[in-house]
DNA sequence: CGAAGCGTTGAGTGCTTTCAATAGTTGTGG
DNA sequence: CCACAACTATTGAAAGCACTCAACGCTTCG
C-alpha cells in the first residue's frame, strides 16, 4: 500500500507521490509511455495558513486540491448558526471533488493549522483526464469512497453512543497515524474539542467530559491537544459499545425474483 | 424539468424517459445521430415483489438498477443488529451506483412494495459510457449529489430534534409527490415506523408519538399509512426548529492567503 | 498584562429512549 | 372461512444520556 514512495517514478513531480490520484495515473501514465504528458500537467503549490479557508461553500468550483502536508476540516452551515463537521483531511488527501455536480462546493475547506497543497485547476484537471484515461474511473472511485464514509458516519451518529463515538474517532485517526508512519499511540490534535464536537454530533462539554473518563479508566491520557493511548483494546471495546435496539426486522428474504 | 415527458423521443426505449440517466445522455444521442447505438444497450426490467432484496451489502456489483415504479430503502448492517436506513427512492432513482469504488455494494436496497426496475449491466454500461460521452461526467454528477444528500442527512441527525427530523422528511416526501405529478398534500407511506425512525436515527416509538403530536396540533391527518398534510408551513416552520447549539466560532478569516 | 479563545468541571433539566402493555392489520394454514 | 401467528402501530410510565447554563483555570497573542 505504501509501496509508491519505494519506486523511483523519476517522470512523475517529486511530491505527486503522496497525491491520491498518482496510485491511478501513474500505471497508466507509465505503461502508455506517455510520462511526457504527465508534465504537461500545471498545478499550483499553495501555503495556506491555520484559519485560512481552501475554498467555501456555494463559491464557484475552480480547482481540487491535493493535501500535501497540514489538515483540514470541511463544513456545512445549513440553517442559521449550525456548523456540521463533514471530517477532518490529512496528506494525500483530495478536496474539493464533489463540488462535481453543482460546479459549486458543497462544503467550506478551513485549514487547522500551516498547510501546503497542491492546487489542480479545472481545466488541467480535464487535460489529465483526456490524456491519462484512468484518472477518469479513479475520480469515481475517490467519490464513491467518500460515500461509503458519509455512510459511516451516518451510521455512528445515529447509533453509537457518545463513549463509542469518541473511541471510535480516536482509534480513525491512530489509524491515519500509524499508516503514515507516525506513532500510532501519541499524537496532537489539530482541532479543536469543538470540531470534535461538531463532527461527532455532541456537545463540547460532552467531548471533554468522556476524554477524562477515558483518562480515568486508564484507557489513554489527555493534555489539551496531547493524546497518549494506553488501551487501544479497550477503545475498540468502547468503540463498539451501542445504545441498544435490536432491530432484526425485515431481513427475511420473501420469495425469489421472477 | 419536465419537458422530456412532452417531447417525443421515438429513438429511446418508452421507459427511459423516466430514467436519471437519460436527461443526461439523451441530447447528446440526438445531437450526434447515434440513435441507433441507443438500442444497442441491452437492459432488463425485472419485476421486484416487497421484502425482496435488489442487491445486498458486500454482494459484488453486477449492474446499476433504474427505478421504473415502486419504491426502495437502502440500509448497512454496521456491527451486529444494527441497521442504518440510508434513504427510500422512487421512480426515475439510480440505485447501486456507488458500488463503484469497492466493486462491491456498500448497501442493500430492499422493494417497500412491488416495483419495477430497469437493471444495466456492467458491460452495458461500459458501452453506454464508450457511445456516449455524456454518461461518464452524468455518473459523477449523480455520485456527488449522493454526497450532498449524505450531508444534508448527517446535518439533520446530528443537529435537529426529533420533530424536526420528522417535518423535514415528510416535506421531502411532499416534495417528492409533487414533482412527479402526485399530491403533494395525501400521500400513503410505503416504509413502515421502524424504516423512518432508522432513517432519523429515532426510536420506533418517537416517531409514532410525534406523529399524534402533529396531528393534535393540527398540522397534519395520519391514518397508518396514510397521510395528509394540512399545514404545510407550520411543518416547515417545525422542520427548521433545532435543539439549540450557536457555535460561532473560528468562522473569521484570518489572513488572505499568501 | 489584559483580552480572547480553549478546555474542564459541576449542577440541573429535558428530550428521547427503554420497557411494557394493548390493538389493529396481514397472511397463512387448517 | 376462520383462527392463530407475526408484524405493525400506538400509548403510558419511568429512567438516563447528553445538553444547557454557568463558572473557572489555562494558554496564546497583541
Amino acid at each position: 500500500m505504501e509501496n509508491h514512495a519505494v519506486i523511483d517514478f523519476a517522470f512523475a513531480h517529486s511530491h505527486c507521490q503522496q497525491c491520491s490520484l498518482f496510485p491511478y495515473c501513474q500505471p497508466t501514465v507509465k505503461r502508455c509511455g506517455e510520462t511526457e504528458k504527465f508534465h504537461e500537467i500545471k498545478t499550483q503549490n499553495l501555503k495556506i495558513e491555520r484559519g485560512e479557508h481552501l475554498f467555501r461553500e456555494n463559491s464557484p468550483f475552480n480547482a481540487i486540491y491535493s493535501i500535501r502536508s497540514g489538515s483540514f476540516k470541511t463544513y456545512t452551515n445549513s440553517e442559521f448558526g449550525k456548523e456540521q463537521i463533514l471530517g477532518f483531511y490529512f496528506s494525500g488527501t483530495l478536496l474539493g471533488l464533489n463540488a462535481l455536480s453543482t460546479m459549486q462546493h458543497i462544503e467550506s475547506a478551513l485549514a487547522l493549522e500551516t498547510c501546503s497543497v497542491c492546487k489542480i485547476s479545472l481545466e488541467q484537471l480535464e487535460k489529465l483526464k483526456s490524456s491519462i484515461p484512468a484518472v477518469q474511473p479513479a475520480l469515481l472511485r475517490i467519490l464513491s469512497e467518500e460515500i461509503q464514509y458519509n455512510h459511516q458516519q451516518l451510521l455512528m451518529i445515529s447509533k453509537k453512543s457518545a463513549e463509542a463515538r469518541l473511541a471510535k474517532f480516536l482509534l480513525t485517526l491512530s489509524n491515519h497515524f500509524r499508516k503514515r508512519g507516525f506513532s500510532a499511540t501519541e499524537f496532537n490534535l489539530s482541532m479543536t474539542r469543538n470540531d470534535i464536537a461538531g463532527l461527532l454530533g455532541l456537545a463540547v462539554e460532552t467531548v471533554s467530559r468522556i476524554f477524562t473518563h477515558f483518562q480515568e479508566a486508564g484507557l489513554l491520557t489527555v493534555n489539551r491537544r496531547n493524546i497518549v493511548l494506553l488501551d487501544i483494546d479497550g477503545l475498540m471495546k468502547s468503540s463498539s459499545e451501542h445504545t441498544a435496539q435490536p432491530l432484526d426486522n425485515y431481513i427475511v428474504q420473501k420469495k425469489v425474483a421472477s
